[in-house]
RNA sequence: CGAGGAGUAGCGCAGUUUGGUAGCGCGCUUGGUUCGGGACCAAGAGGUCGUGGGUUCAAAUCCCGUCUCCUCGACCA
């Protein structure tokens, strides 16, 4: 044990230093490193693997979905984020602009884009001219740059990567529909692919995109209380199709403007679900987006048959669909065993000659921390499978439940403030007016997440006249 | 952008107070013994001390400037 706790020495304490934890987590699983310009990180096979993983199950939705991908360009001209009013003072002080190219002070300044809804607001204005060609429904997968004052790899760098997805539609309810029905995919999505319990609601007045009518989020709680805004979506109304004339003409022959909405994920989940999953020795994979979902681990591995039997069985894993690797290096067994544990593999298989003999294997599971030495390796495949299974539930219903033990209603300022020291999402009563809101943010440090779906209190937590809104307060990355 | 901290081998650090041959641990390379929870022995490689200027016979060390990173706040996916 006293190695162990070497081992555990190596990153923060999780409990009492979680922004360090965090940080260390990231690094020495080399998900990720820095760049070598202020903000901007590598993120290293390890940690692109996981984003491709998330890409591949949720383009596969997107594209069930009817949503088609397509690139835009990165380079915007400056005169298009002045179009939309509310938008260009959202965004201008964390743009980043290229004054120069080709040797030459440029004619127009060219924006870095913060986020596409402009470039494709023009494009798609080109595009739809006929009722018939709506809904234009298409997605891109890309980088964006905003120049944000601090960082932390992947919950927030200047540079990060984003699957956007931007609508046009013909009437305001199929765009406040489409709306809704991105939340729910990314609901679905964070709970069976990430294994990570999700709120979502609307967004107040003060939270909401620049340029949109209404914001919805989906926000997940950290191992600390605080929340993470993991994915939003908004309805534009007619905003941004009158900026950039986004006209079509109806079937009774009238010239009409669309109806937009957007929303996006972006490369901050892999943030969430370190942060939703991570325990003291490291990472905590879900199974369906892990790059190694498997290691399998040789005991005396020099020894006849031990390097043959591992490598046989990672075969059969493979066929059967599972991620497995074996881990021939030079390493002893037990530096392996803390490596991958760090590294979040979901399962780990022990083969020895022991094991080889007795035709059984010993199966170690990430999330419980449990060794099983009872399985025959004659039915890998199958006890892999339903291990994988039974661990996306467990790292499910205990993110959940531990969220749902953090939920506190508040019918006081104080009590708002006690239940955001204490790592709570508070619910409370509120009136609706931004005076209110900004109090809560300067007593409590913490802001309005999202709308509850129905309004459960009588009163406003700030000012006591009557409650418009139920909403979940909470600090937030 | 405000307040703190830090830049010395791939990583973590000592050395700076009091100027005088560039150090330690881990990792890396080669060979050998090991292997069921971070093994051991032996031999080796690896440095413009963030950077620019100044003081000095002499600067990692003192002085001035500058850049970057980390943590905490205000802004944000």
């Amino acid at each position: 044990m006293a190695k162990d706790n070497q081992f555990v020495s190596q990153i923060a304490d999780i409990e009492t230093d979680f922004p360090q934890w965090y940080t260390d987590v990231v690094v020495k699983t080399k998900l990720v490193d820095y760049g070598p310009v202020k903000g901007t990180m590598v993120i290293r096979p390890y940690g692109y693997a996981i984003w491709e993983n998330i890409q591949r199950e949720l383009d596969s939705r997107f594209k069930a979905a009817g949503v088609e991908n397509a690139y835009f360009p990165l380079l915007i001209p400056m005169s298009f984020m002045t179009k939309e009013a509310e938008h260009v003072e959202g965004f201008a002080p964390e743009v980043a602009v290229v004054t120069h190219a080709g040797g030459a002070k440029l004619e127009e300044p060219l924006v870095i884009r913060p986020t596409s809804e402009t470039i494709i607001g023009h494009m798609f204005g080109k595009w739809v001219e006929s009722w018939r060609d709506l809904p234009l429904r298409q997605n891109q997968w890309c980088n964006v740059m905003r120049w944000e004052k601090t960082t932390r790899p992947f919950l927030r760098t200047s540079e990060f990567l984003w699957q956007e997805g931007h609508s046009v539609f013909a009437s305001g309810e199929e765009a406040e529909k489409e709306t809704l029905n991105m939340l729910s995919l990314y609901e679905e999505f964070a709970k069976t692919v990430l294994c990570m319990p999700v709120l979502t609601g609307q967004k107040t007045e003060k939270e909401k995109f620049a340029g949109a009518v209404a914001t919805y989020g989906m926000e997940a709680m950290m191992h600390d209380g605080k929340s993470l805004q993991s994915g939003t979506t908004h309805y534009m109304g007619q905003n941004f199709a009158k900026a950039f004339g986004v006209q079509f003409t109806d079937k009774d022959g009238a010239l009409k403007y669309g109806y937009t909405m957007s929303y996006g994920v972006s490369t901050r989940l892999i943030g969430a679900l370190i942060m939703t999953h991570g325990d003291q020795r490291g990472l905590v994979l879900p199974p369906p987006v892990a790059p190694v979902q498997v290691v399998i681990v040789p005991i005396a591995q020099k020894k006849e048959g031990v390097l043959q039997a591992c490598n046989a069985l990672k075969e059969r894993l493979r066929k059967a669909g599972i991620r497995a690797v074996v881990d021939d290096s030079d390493n002893s067994p037990g530096w392996k065993f803390n490596e991958w544990e760090m590294k979040g593999v979901p399962l780990r298989i022990e083969l020895g000659p022991r094991d080889i003999e007795s035709g059984k294997m010993i199966v170690f599971r990430r999330d419980t921390l449990e060794k099983e030495d009872c399985h025959l390796l004659a039915e890998a495949e199958t006890v892999v499978g339903e291990t994988l299974g039974r661990i996306c539930e467990n790292l499910y219903t205990r993110a959940e439940k531990r969220m749902n033990e953090r939920i506190v209603r508040a019918n006081s300022l104080e009590e708002l403030l006690r239940g955001v020291d204490g790592g709570n999402f508070v619910r409370a009563g509120w009136c609706g007016c931004r005076a209110c809101e900004d109090k809560v943010k300067e007593f409590a440090q913490a802001t309005a997440r999202v709308f509850d779906r129905e309004n459960t209190f009588e009163t406003c937590v700030v000012c006591g006249k009557k409650a418009e809104h139920t909403v979940f307060f909470a600090r937030a990355y």
